[in-house]
DNA sequence: CACAGGTAGTTCGAATTCGAAGGAGTTGTC
DNA sequence: GACAACTCCTTCGAATTCGAACTACCTGTG
């Protein structure tokens, strides 16, 4: 019988766990100043920016972004409406479909994204590709490449499950 | 996403960069849920009760805490605030500082702690470690654990004056 | 065509977050 | 002991986030 006054610890693979959490959390904070001070810029915006930057030619739906971001809907709409405010993105609805709108990247988008690159990569070089070695480096992407895969081949976050994989009603 | 797909503007190392938030957040949402269904808390206040339970013994001052989560000191005044009047934790002014203040897990925060654990451990393994074997888990532990040192070896967020890296005042 | 069920985005209210300012205690220097 | 500079935590207002409800549109079945 356990002792109450000693609260249960977790298994032991879970350090990767805690030091993923932390890590990325530093590293988001890490870059939060660099984009605001360069661009004014939030996180969440940059990152719109970002994807959007990835492949202009191709339109990214309202969806797909809150998808990429792993963000709500309303939250996205929300940015959205800021950067469309800031002449950073522009909403064009969908030709195939009456209820979509697709986000693209503005010319001023583009200017606001190459102004904060550069700061960016020197801040996330700093940060975390400075503290690995070449060889490390690409042995964390391969990892996570496969953990990335391995959530996203399971349903998306609107199936909720209470345990792993059982069967719900 | 199919690969860690970066800017053309951005060096190819920076994947590790992207799958890394992505990762984070995915594992960061797909908890998210369990810890509201079973114990009725947030990620923050789980977070909150794992690291208090991870040394009963030596209780944490609210800036401990805030640097430990990587959070603003105020958004830990908030949540303290709510996990104390939850009864989960207390509140003890420190003995050699009139000004500090303690946290410590109440037995019905342990309580809670023991009432959520057991289902987040499945999901963190059905969502995150299973994706791994364990030469990889332990890989990747590895890896992420030197990241937190290098980062953790640099001026902390308190100093976020000239962030990581060009000095400018 | 009509209708049920599903999807795409937005709106709304409530909860959470942050940074800046403030009150109080501590430390170092003279 | 007085003073300035610093640290610890909280309060405050503003910005951001989420989930639920809502509108509009699309798809499949009859």
């Amino acid at each position: 019988m356990p002792d109450a006054t000693v609260p249960p610890s977790l298994p032991p693979e879970f350090g990767v766990y805690f030091a993923l959490l932390e890590v990325s959390a530093l590293v988001q904070h890490g870059v939060e100043g660099q984009l605001r001070r360069d661009g004014g810029l939030s996180f969440v915006q940059f990152q719109i920016l970002a994807i959007l930057g990835e492949d202009p030619s191709s339109p990214r739906s309202m969806t797909d972004l809150a998808d990429r971001l792993v963000h709500s809907k309303s939250g996205l709409t929300y940015q959205v409406d800021r950067l469309e405010q800031a002449g950073l993105v522009v909403r064009v609805p969908s030709k195939h479909d009456e209820r979509g709108v697709n986000v693209t990247l503005s010319p001023q988008g583009v200017s606001a994204l190459e102004r904060v690159l550069p700061g960016h990569v020197d801040v996330v070089r700093d940060v975390l590709v400075d503290a690995l070695d070449g060889a490390d480096r690409v042995e964390l992407t391969r990892l996570l490449g496969g953990v990335v895969q391995h959530m996203r081949s399971r349903p998306p976050r609107s199936a909720r499950r209470s345990g792993a994989g059982g069967a719900e009603e």
